[in-house]
DNA sequence: GTGGGGCGTTTTGCCATCGTAACAACAAGG
DNA sequence: CCTTGTTGTTACGATGGCAAAACGCCCCAC
């Protein structure tokens, strides 16, 4: 059976027919390549496609009339990317390629026969879809409410706990692969007050860097900081209808 | 057939079957009544029900250590409400009615029939919470980029265009039925800074008040300073397999 | 009717946080 | 070598937070 990043990562929640790996591998059959910083999709374009990042990073972001920029997700492989398509007919928020990556584009009516053929994985996309919605208000509640050293902590730690999903080898360091304005586009910060934070936690002992990798030294002390929660530990979808 | 909110919510966007009302009115066979105030969810309680918010208005919220409060999200009638424990043991919100309210609780299991029973109702639920999804992107980007006049404008805009889904009769003015500490702890402000952005708005002449009752004078202007785009114009979903 | 009590709004003064602008240092890559 | 992009650093100032109090309003008890 061809290998699906997507059927594995989906797999890693409940366990799936091999029906269902394949109808999900399909997904997957038209792998394109984008080079670092080639725009995936633009926003108000009309789209039709979804995408499953099968390798590199992608981001999702907008720009305000004033010209600022607010990055809204950073996504990883295995992620399920341009879920708005499905409802809106202009994309309303850009899709760029942070790192050189292979993304696998299908149309939503492929996606409509995959919900309509295997009610059990568009339930899983549902609960999955909820996962990321409170993923989202874990970050409103970080930029309306928190300080820019709490933001910058709870940045990091989602980053590294987001790698470690899929990756088992991280266990306290992570390429970051983003610039300190980037970091600031996702957070509400300048990238001249993300600087100060991170020299700051530097300093302090919380985190080292050595050429854009990460290492954070004090988990314990960066949660508190960032009023952090890993989401990842408590995720329950045992109640779905069994495979077969 | 028993009427359902949440069916007629979803009819406004595809058509449904016979079949699929009644399923959808079987989730609203416990109305409840909750009184202004009282707490419907617990943050961090074991949950394992879900609800639809047939009467009245409720918000989600999380209290952060330092005692400071966020608001996720205001609901209206026809809202589906509490889909993250759907995929979470533990409540990471809380829910409290804004309103003396009707909810009407079910419990995942009945979700999960619902779901392998009617795959196009599941397909459906999948699109709104993308739709959802949206909404809350937006509002990471007001918070994240925009003034505090423009997010007090855009919040404004998003409950009047909100409410105008269900309550055709709305042309320029609504009840908000928030107080202005609750307003900022929505948008990431102090009640007191609201407070100025409020009466300097009504001053300009863009908004006008009396007793709670708010009246948009110049929607255009507020849409521009609060970069805010009504989503609700653009939404697609006939690309959804037929009823039947 | 009168006198609270509670709740929300209005208002003020002060000041911390964070943004703006500008530039230096440095690395990578053509 | 020059160009381009990223990080580091500073000085200055605006936005918006904080604390505190007054004000208006509604409801209730007396």
């Amino acid at each position: 059976m061809a290998t699906s990043c997507f059927a594995d990562r989906l797999a890693k929640h409940v366990p799936l027919s091999d029906a269902e790996k394949k109808a999900l591998a399909r997904l997957e059959e038209n792998p394109r390549k984008v080079k670092r910083g080639a725009m995936i999709q633009r926003v108000n374009e009309t789209v039709t496609e979804l995408f499953v990042l099968r390798e590199g990073r992608v981001m999702s972001f907008v720009i305000l009339p004033d010209g600022s920029r607010q990055i809204l997700r950073v996504y990883f492989p295995g992620d399920f990317i341009g879920s708005a398509s499905t409802i809106y007919s202009r994309a309303p928020e850009s899709l760029v390629a942070l790192s050189d990556t292979i993304v696998c584009p299908f149309d939503k009516h492929a996606l409509r026969r995959l919900l309509d053929e295997y009610p059990r994985v568009a339930a899983l996309l549902f609960l999955l879809s909820n996962a990321e919605r409170v993923a989202l208000t874990d970050r409103l509640a970080s930029l309306g409410r928190t300080s820019a050293r709490a933001r910058v902590a709870s940045f990091l730690l989602d980053i590294f706990d987001r790698l470690r999903v899929t990756d088992e080898g991280i266990t306290d360091s992570f390429d970051l692969k983003l610039t300190q304005e980037e970091i600031g586009d996702a957070i509400g910060l300048t990238s001249v007050h993300v600087n100060r934070m991170i020299r700051q936690m530097e300093q302090e002992g919380l985190i080292s860097r050595t050429n854009g990798r990460i290492t954070l030294r004090d988990m314990g002390r960066l949660e508190e900081i960032g009023h952090y929660t890993n989401r990842h530990k408590d995720m329950d979808l045992d109640w779905l209808p069994q495979p077969g």
